[in-house]
DNA sequence: CTTATATATGAACTATAATTCATATAAACA
DNA sequence: TGTTTATATGAATTATAGTTCATATATAAG
């Protein structure tokens, strides 16, 4: 088992959309399972199986409260990451001049292809 | 196309065991296919494969010269972003207080689970 | 103790990605 | 021009991951 293998790992678990949605909705604060399904609009049990794979990535944590559980960043220097790879994949994606351009057309220009 | 979708793609790109050894290695200077095959000890047309991936997501660009094609990371940042995350990845490993510490022992004590 | 609510789980299915192999392209050079 | 060297490509295969559905578990409430 490389380095690589587990960094890969942990790397893909973020990188997965409907992954990225929960963290992002975890970063602001915690949440129950039945509302990252409800505000993300996908099932429930979708959303359970997003969880479990974060959780063995050590990404989540959860905490049982009555019925609920809750679920929260283990780490706010993910928020960080998710935040700063947002940006970095922003800027790499202007630089190929695609259509998607996240609504930053002024820096279109800036772009030498 | 959501910008999670976008940067799923991303993520996950970086997020393989040998697109990671590539960009390591990217990382420290531009480097032709077959150094990278070489040193990586990969099929040349393997890492052929993956840097297409790469070059497609914008992660790495190339240049010819003579017969050889050089690759090269698109952003120094690109660098940064791979450094943090394995080392965010590797303590939140060490929470997780298992067999893979990456050398860090003298940690494990202060590990609540 | 029965019902409602919240979450997890496992099997089946589908989709996506990694790898290998054979071959194509293209530059350099004898 | 024929050969060597470097890289790319496409098809076929294999492996991995995401999704859905039905159902299980567990807490709380009547």
């Amino acid at each position: 088992m490389t380095i690589e293998e587990d960094q890969a790992r942990f790397l893909k678990c973020i990188g997965e959309p409907t992954r990225l949605g929960i963290l992002k909705l975890l970063a602001e604060g915690e949440r129950c399972v039945g509302e990252l399904a409800s505000v993300l609009n996908k099932e429930q049990s979708l959303i359970s199986h997003h969880l479990r794979a974060l959780k063995e990535c050590n990404i989540v944590k959860d905490e049982q409260e009555a019925q609920k559980i809750y679920y929260k960043l283990t780490d706010v220097r993910l928020a960080r990451l998710i935040i700063d790879s947002e940006a970095l994949m922003k800027e790499l994606s202007l630089c190929k001049c695609q259509e998607v351009n996240y609504g930053r057309e002024e820096n279109q220009k800036s772009c030498e292809r």
